[in-house]
RNA sequence: GUGGUUGUAGCUCAGUUGGUUAGAGCGCCUGAUUGUGGUUCAGGAGGUCGUCGGUUCGAGACCGAUCUUCCACCCCA
């Protein structure tokens, strides 16, 4: 136990049938990705410091995975830097390079980086694995896959719509029946935040706002008194803690509320655009909902803002995301690039999958029959139709050694193959092979042909 | 980063106020059955009790540190 291996925290291997199921979830979201017409790009998976630093907030610096320089990089620090024994001086000094934290910046460091060769609105799906310095949880863990796909260089509200129709599309293939899509709008949370004079607390007052279905109302307001909203402004927000009703019903209360702002009813109008088209289109299993306390990634988004939720009884936080980001590739030096993108969570669908036994038996269907191996003569048979059968597709193999019927029969038995076939002295005699079921326990003996036709 | 929690055989877990040689079920290996697995029966192997250090005549049990697990906060896929 002691002497045993292990991996870093919040880190895991996957095994064979591990591997399948996250292809499967894989390869249903990149085709979806394809068909909506999304481009394949990938980036490093370390970026130069100053690429990644700062574009998360304090929290996410902490949390991004810092790369030690090479060589002899202490040499190179002042004493004065090196008995500060402050992390913040003396990591840029250490660390020039830094594991990616999310796909999005990378992103906008690509588009900035290639704007010339790129054909806008540009369209582009990543799927890879992101990295943080976080304390792992059920579903959270320190090395994990994100599947972006994003639009930069296009401000139409039909990217929004699209988006829906791909959470839609994916979801529904994928047999997850009942996922919530939930939409707020980053103008309307700083309409409201105008309107009970709490403008340059939008942050604080959305973080607030956010955890309103977690800690309710009386802790929300607490919580936006202590960042110091006024009582006033509090009071005001009465009407919003009391939504009900449906998409329509909202918008109606919330274009009440922000009557005076400018920017929030901006806002309600392209919720309103987006709702109405999306009825139109109709999803095929996912639900829109309205959710103005959803404030996720409020640091670069401007615009509509997604969160997909599991569906009910199944606690595990969001599992996919997105919204609109007006300004990404400012940051890099390209203005006016309006970007709008969604993410889907890999390792948290794979866990609500899991939970709901939602993956076909079929992806974990491995070697589908075993050839047992008699001896050097009866072995040399096996392989020749082992051969054949691998050229019509079919995975079959051959137990290398002549070990025990017993031990060849259980190797067969455990790793689920389902069919197992026998050449010995009497089958080479009469050319022909008996096949037996693992399932049923039945055995024949047939031709070549016909085993063919039996394991296909 | 803050607070809490977990670790004993491959797996799931017992193990009394600190006391000889640490147990069970399942799994695994061998045989009954040398051309038949999944059922049955008989036998067998396997643990420096997460790691390091401390207290004690004596530690799986107590203390400290560290790693790991899970949970809450923070934040988030």
């Amino acid at each position: 136990m002691a002497q045993k291996p292990s991996i870093p925290k919040g880190t895991r291997d996957f095994n064979a049938t591990e591997v399948a199921k996250r292809t499967y979830i894989v390869d249903t979201i990149k085709n979806k990705f394809e068909v909506f017409g999304f481009q394949p790009i990938e980036t490093p998976s370390f970026e130069n410091s100053d690429t990644l630093m700062g574009k998360y907030g304090d929290e996410g610096d902490r949390l991004i995975f810092k790369i030690l320089n090479s060589g002899e990089y202490l040499k190179k620090i002042s004493d004065d830097d090196y008995s500060s024994k402050s992390e913040q001086k003396l990591t840029p000094r250490i660390s020039e390079k830094a594991l990616r934290y999310d796909l999005t910046v990378p992103f906008a460091r690509y588009v900035v980086q290639h704007q010339n060769e790129i054909e806008f609105p540009f369209k582009r799906y990543q799927i890879q694995p992101v990295w943080r310095a976080d304390r792992p949880q059920k579903g959270r863990f320190r090395e994990f896959y994100q599947c972006d796909a994003d639009v930069v260089g296009s401000t139409s509200l039909f990217q929004e719509i699209e988006f829906i129709q791909l959470y839609d599309a994916v979801f529904d293939v994928l047999n997850l029946k009942g996922v919530t899509i939930k939409i707020n709008n980053r103008k309307v949370l700083s309409g409201i935040a105008e309107v009970i004079g709490a403008k340059d607390k939008l942050i604080d007052f959305t973080v607030a706002l956010d955890k309103l279905d977690k800690i309710g109302k009386e802790m929300v307001k607490a919580e936006m008194l202590s960042k110091g909203i006024s009582e006033e402004g509090v009071a005001k927000l009465q009407p919003l803690f009391e939504l009900t009703g449906d998409f329509g019903d909202q918008i109606k209360s919330l274009k009440a509320i922000l009557i005076n702002s400018e920017e929030g009813l901006k806002g309600i109008e392209e919720l309103e655009f987006i709702n109405k088209a999306t009825a139109e289109f109709k999803l095929k299993s996912a639900k829109l909902e309205l959710d103005v306390t959803l404030a996720r990634g409020l640091n670069y988004y401007t615009g509509a803002i997604f969160e997909v939720s599991a569906p009910e009884g199944v606690k595990i936080g969001s599992i996919a995301g997105g919204g609109r980001y007006d300004d990404l590739t400012g940051i890099f030096g390209l203005k006016d690039m309006s970007g709008i993108g969604i993410s889907f969570g890999l390792d948290r669908i794979y866990l609500v999958l899991e939970e709901l036994g939602l993956f076909p038996n079929t992806i974990t269907a491995f070697t589908k029959v075993l050839f047992i191996n008699f001896g050097e003569t009866e072995a040399m048979a096996c392989l020749k139709a082992v051969t054949k059968l691998r050229e019509f597709g079919i995975k079959a193999e051959l137990y290398p050694d002549k070990a025990k019927m017993k031990k060849q029969m259980n190797y067969a038995n455990r790793r689920n193959i389902p069919f197992v076939v026998l050449v010995g002295g009497e089958e080479l005699k009469t050319e022909t092979f008996t096949l037996k079921d693992m399932n049923k326990g039945s055995q024949e003996s047939i031709t070549f042909n016909e085993l063919l036709e039996k394991v296909n």
